[in-house]
RNA sequence: GCGGCUAUAGUUCAGCGGCAGAACGCCUGACUGUGGCUCAGGAUGUCGUGGGUUCGAUCCCCACUAGCCGCCCCA
């Protein structure tokens, strides 16, 4: 008999490595808050539709990895419902715009989330099928400032405040306008009528894309198509004067801004949804998974699920991700924080009443210690004195022993471990004390 | 969906067609109210699952499952 375990791609997050995610999601809540983000919680899961009519019904995401299944009905004049795990958080956050009515308040939207996504891809280096992203989205009327380069350029600005906040050195942001939809069909053409010729002089990946994805050659990594490549179209020259200009603004709002960032007209994002800017940050030491994060400007996905007009830029990163190259960067994650104090009760482990009456004084003392703030680990009272220290060490940066003596006095014994030097302290005052540094 | 590599103690990993190994961690003692550094002892386990070859398989073969890495695609 096989034992249970957690499903293919999915895993458990253990301490200490938590503690690792809680700094990020800290840090991201922290600098979110400055530029006047407010949360949002959508459901992790969803009517399909929502998906395949925002995300796009021929991407790979909604046409073979997307967690659907068919809700049963309940009573016989339901219909069955298509429901869907959700494989990215945008399509949410906007549904939830159009159906609060947020558009009405005439005001700009700025929202920020932090979940679990699903996609049913092969788990490899950073990706797994239940994955976290912490993602942000700048939506309103136009007439808020939604379509406005700003926008774009403070969401760039944020991002790099906050990988630098988070410590990520070395990583390099890649901008891109894929234009309207209008311009991206008309570069889609240009691209098909270029490779005619030239994908047969190509690599097998580079044919069969010409036909299925020709956006995606350009991303090809085999250096004899790189020459190719280069006298391919470029986006750039199939963008209407106003993407055009959109982009201009961008760009020099970075540069006003120092967001040190490169252009790279090969950058074709994966979402149908997606309009004008496109961005991505990327970080050796990923694997075949560099992005560690993505987004841009879509300007038509609401109107596209049904809601108003209401552009939008947003981005999601790709927590896992961010916490690999964290680690990596890290020699090794921060020693575990020590609790303040290890209470470590002593009794004659053969005299039940009294090991229980110890124990009790242990845990009356650790609540003591915990309501004046301090965070406490708590032996017991059956443990040697040998082994209350040996456990103590590893958890605590002081020892408080309670034992007959101390019980009785009311003078604790507490020994720090950094300075091995032992003490005794008044119960009144031990509070005071374990919350004080380290001495001589 | 496709390809390569891997699966042995709590962890990281050696190993060999014939009694299952190391390091770290854990437990006990030297030390009955004192940790770290020592020292002496101890327990680790369906050798991923199922089948096959063999007198005998943890080892060789096949299948499956899972993990890692890559492809596709993507955060």
């Amino acid at each position: 008999m096989s034992t249970l375990k957690a499903v293919r791609g999915t895993r458990d997050l253990l301490p200490p490595e938590t503690a690792m995610w809680n700094h990020i999601e800290a840090t991201a809540r922290r600098v979110f808050a400055r530029y006047n983000f407010g949360e949002i919680r959508t459901p992790v899961f969803e009517d399909t539709s929502l998906f395949s009519r925002s995300v796009g019904e021929e991407t790979d995401i909604v046409s073979k990895e997307m967690y659907t299944w068919e809700d049963r009905a309940r009573a016989q004049s339901e219909k069955p419902q298509s429901l869907t795990l959700r494989p990215e958080n945008t399509a949410g956050v906007v549904r939830a715009y159009i159906e609060h009515k947020l558009g009405e308040t005439g005001q700009l939207q700025k929202l920020y989330y932090i979940g679990p996504q699903f996609r049913r891809e092969r788990p490899q280096k950073g990706r797994y099928r239940q994955f976290w992203q912490i993602g942000a989205e700048v939506i309103g009327p136009p007439s808020a400032g939604s379509e406005s380069p700003l926008r774009d350029a403070e969401v760039l600005e944020m991002l790099a405040a906050l990988l630098d906040e988070l410590g990520i050195t070395g990583w390099t942001l890649h901008l891109n306008s894929v234009g309207s939809a209008a311009d991206r069909e008309r570069y889609n053409q240009a691209l098909r009528d270029a490779l005619i010729p030239l994908a047969p002089k190509m690599c097998a990946d580079c044919q069969r894309r010409a036909v299925t994805n020709p956006l995606r050659v350009l991303d090809c990594k085999v250096p004899e198509d790189q020459p190719i490549i280069e006298t391919l179209p470029r986006i750039a020259d199939s963008l209407d004067e106003d993407s055009r200009q959109h982009f201009a603004a961008v760009t020099a709002a970075l540069d006003a801004s120092g967001v040190a960032y490169t252009l790279n007209p090969r950058l074709v994002r994966g979402l149908d949804y997606y309009t004008r800017t496109t961005f991505e940050f990327t970080h050796g030491g990923l694997g075949a998974q560099n992005a560690l994060l993505g987004g841009g400007r879509y300007d038509g996905l609401s109107e596209a699920i049904g809601g108003p007009r209401a552009p939008g830029i947003g981005f999601a990163i790709g927590l896992d991700r961010l916490v690999l190259t964290l680690q990596a960067q890290q020699e090794q994650a921060a020693a575990t924080d020590k609790v303040d104090a290890y209470v470590a009760p002593m009794a004659d482990a053969k005299d039940a009443a009294k090991l229980a009456a110890m124990n009790a004084a242990g845990l009356a003392l650790a609540r003591e210690l915990r309501r004046a703030g301090l965070s406490a680990e708590l032996g017991d009272g059956s443990f040697r004195l040998k082994k209350s220290f040996e456990a103590a060490d590893r958890t605590a940066r002081r020892i408080v022993i309670l034992g007959e003596d101390e019980l009785q006095s009311g003078i604790l014994t507490v020994k720090d471990f950094a300075t091995g030097t032992q003490t005794k302290v008044p119960r009144a005052e031990l509070a005071a004390h374990l919350a004080g540094p380290s001495k001589q």
